[in-house]
DNA sequence: ACAAGTACTTACCCCAAAGTATGTATCATG
DNA sequence: CATGATACATACTTTGGGGTAAGTACTTGT
């Protein structure tokens, strides 16, 4: 059986590189502008959707819905609706999604390290 | 006539987010499709250009040469070319991107324990 | 009566990222 | 003298992520 072709190269890319590499397994469900921003706030523990929201202004409604979703579709995150009247929803870090705080991390400390580079060669180059 | 204002949110989002967020910041060098797995692979050493484009069959030679270009002006590796006749350019990573290390290995770890609960889970549910 | 708050949903649009395809310079080799 | 290898460059098209704006359903406060 020959391997299918699809529809061009880019839906097997997705698919081949999800399976060979597990950086790019990570990236589908952290990546993107707003992802790790929500998990940084849920870290903290669990937080109502006006919350999450008032801590990021620059988040579209649209968006944010969006990427709570899809980390609830990737078991990062488990959404609470109590039945009330003025809707409360609540978002808590799933055990997967609590353990990504090492990665968060990891790349906090380079993300600094990394920035810190950049001002010392700023300065030693002016 | 719905106008986009010149300064709205999603040039002040870059920009806010970049300088609030070290997430955020690391995924502007590694974020994408190929960025990681280009890291990957020069992580085991210098690499030619063929070798990097051998080892990653499924990139656009476009796509390859423009993360490569930016990779290098984000101070990640380095570009050296011998100037002989059939070109032979060779890439390194840099001492920050020897330090991203880490990071992709916490991504790893990550991603193989995420897909180990996913099969767990599709298990258990029959 | 009606505005305001809460948690969304939907429709429409734009642009940047990624893909496709082809071109370029140089020399070695058949 | 034409072909192939190497390391790109460039034009052109497509795709999808993200943005804006407006609507929904339900109730509380004034």
């Amino acid at each position: 059986m020959t391997k299918i072709k699809e529809s061009s190269t880019y839906n097997a890319n997705r698919e081949i590189v999800l399976q060979e590499c597990p950086v790019t397994y990570v990236m589908q469900k952290i990546g993107g502008h707003w992802k790790p921003i929500i998990l940084y706030h849920l870290l903290s523990g669990e937080k109502r959707y006006s919350e999450i929201k008032k801590a990021m202004p620059h988040i579209s409604e649209k968006m944010l819905i969006q990427h709570l979703k899809q980390l609830e579709a990737d078991n990062l995150l488990i959404r609470n609706a109590k039945p009330v009247v003025p809707p409360y929803v609540t978002y808590t870090l799933t055990e997967a999604g609590k353990e990504l705080e090492t990665v968060i991390s990891a790349m906090a400390a380079w993300a600094f390290k990394d920035m810190k580079r950049g001002i010392v060669e700023a300065v030693l180059e002016g």
